[in-house]
DNA sequence: GCCCCTCATTGATAAATATCAATAAAATTT
DNA sequence: AAATTTTATTGATATTTATCAATGAGGGGC
């Protein structure tokens, strides 16, 4: 139940001691997701950070009425409404699954207590922010720097998941334009299609 | 010389001792930079943080030979390649100096060093590292959600010394336009021109 | 004062992108 | 398999934004 978010906690610090990892094992909860619920509502306070065990998630803004998606998060990574989480402000976003998913979640209190307890602790909290910063600020280099074809070739690039498994109309937002017109730029061959990798055994 | 930098971390971590203070005082070096030059160029490693004591910096990246703004910092921030800091990674970025500036600089060699010495300087690179991506976060989420004439009005709101000390040609890119495109917007009229505050001395 | 130099504005035009409406295709449910 | 829902494509058109070239305005140094 908690192997994978093990690994990735001892990826982070490999001088994990098993004590403080039993600690910290106590405060997870586990929660499951059906595809299309709401993890975080927009007006609420987001009061946890969530390991995705299973499944994928979508980040997203309601403006004017029409859903624009801002990330999506897949198994073996946090998620969270870091911002709201941080400030303890209600969050402007929203969170929701795309898949049905399971996740381990840690409650703001309980990441402050964990802090308390061991200042290991906050090397995750450290490291884990400074990961979201790499992903988020490479997202706005994106946005500034390339083109809407290049913003696509660039997802599929640094993250074929999203191809695989989400709506086009969803990434459309993702990289700033609408769904037609990412419709039109793949027609227009400027982009080659996304080829799911095919593995062929490796004999000898 | 360090008592702006002081305040900061202070105000970040209250409980702060004079001792760990000193500790850390002693791995600080000042630069000064004129206004033009660069801090961190493209293509090298960005090896420190640079809290700003005085003066003002652009994080900028060169696309088909054009400047393209990321980004403003000035007085009591810090500011780095932060992305190239963490990962010892060449920089895909610049930094340089709009105006004349003051920095005091940290190396990652000296963070990495003060981590080790007192974990209560985790709690310095996990705050930075969380101001940090809620910046860049809200800067992310402006681009997809707002249009360029509410991305102008939302630094006029945000970040007024961003319109009073930067020129505008680097606001339109920092906005994801053009600046004729922003010229033309402005005279358009749906956006009010920023006034600056005039402060009438306050008698009774 | 005048001269640079940088920056901002304006005009004409082209290119990119959005919108709206319809249809087609794909996926899911029954 | 049929029906329903969701998602993707296409066409026609409008809007936004970029590009290129020229002009204008302001500030700092001499």
């Amino acid at each position: 139940m908690f192997t994978q978010i093990k690994a990735y906690y001892k990826s982070l610090v490999p001088g994990l001691q098993e004590e403080g990892w039993n600690k910290l094992q106590e405060r997870f909860t586990i929660q499951q997701l059906k595809k299309g619920e709401l993890l975080v509502r927009n007006g609420e306070i987001c009061r946890q950070v969530s390991f995705i065990n299973k499944g994928l998630v979508r980040l997203f803004y309601l403006v004017d009425g029409k859903e624009i998606s801002t990330g999506f998060v897949a198994e073996n990574e946090y998620v969270s409404e870091y911002e709201s989480f941080l400030t303890t402000q209600p969050s402007s976003g929203n969170i929701d699954a795309l898949e049905d998913c399971e996740l381990v979640n840690l409650s703001y209190n309980d990441m402050q207590a964990m802090y308390q307890l061991n200042p290991v602790f906050e090397i995750f909290g450290r490291k884990i922010a400074e990961i979201l910063f790499i992903m988020i600020s490479s997202q706005t280099t994106r946005l500034l720097t390339m083109t809407p074809e290049e913003r696509y070739q660039s997802v599929i690039q640094n993250h074929p998941f999203i191809i695989q498994r989400v709506p086009q109309y969803m990434i459309a937002s993702f990289i700033g334009i609408t769904p037609e017109h990412l419709s039109r730029l793949k027609k227009r061959g400027y982009l080659r299609p996304f080829e799911p990798q095919t593995y062929k055994t490796h004999r000898r």
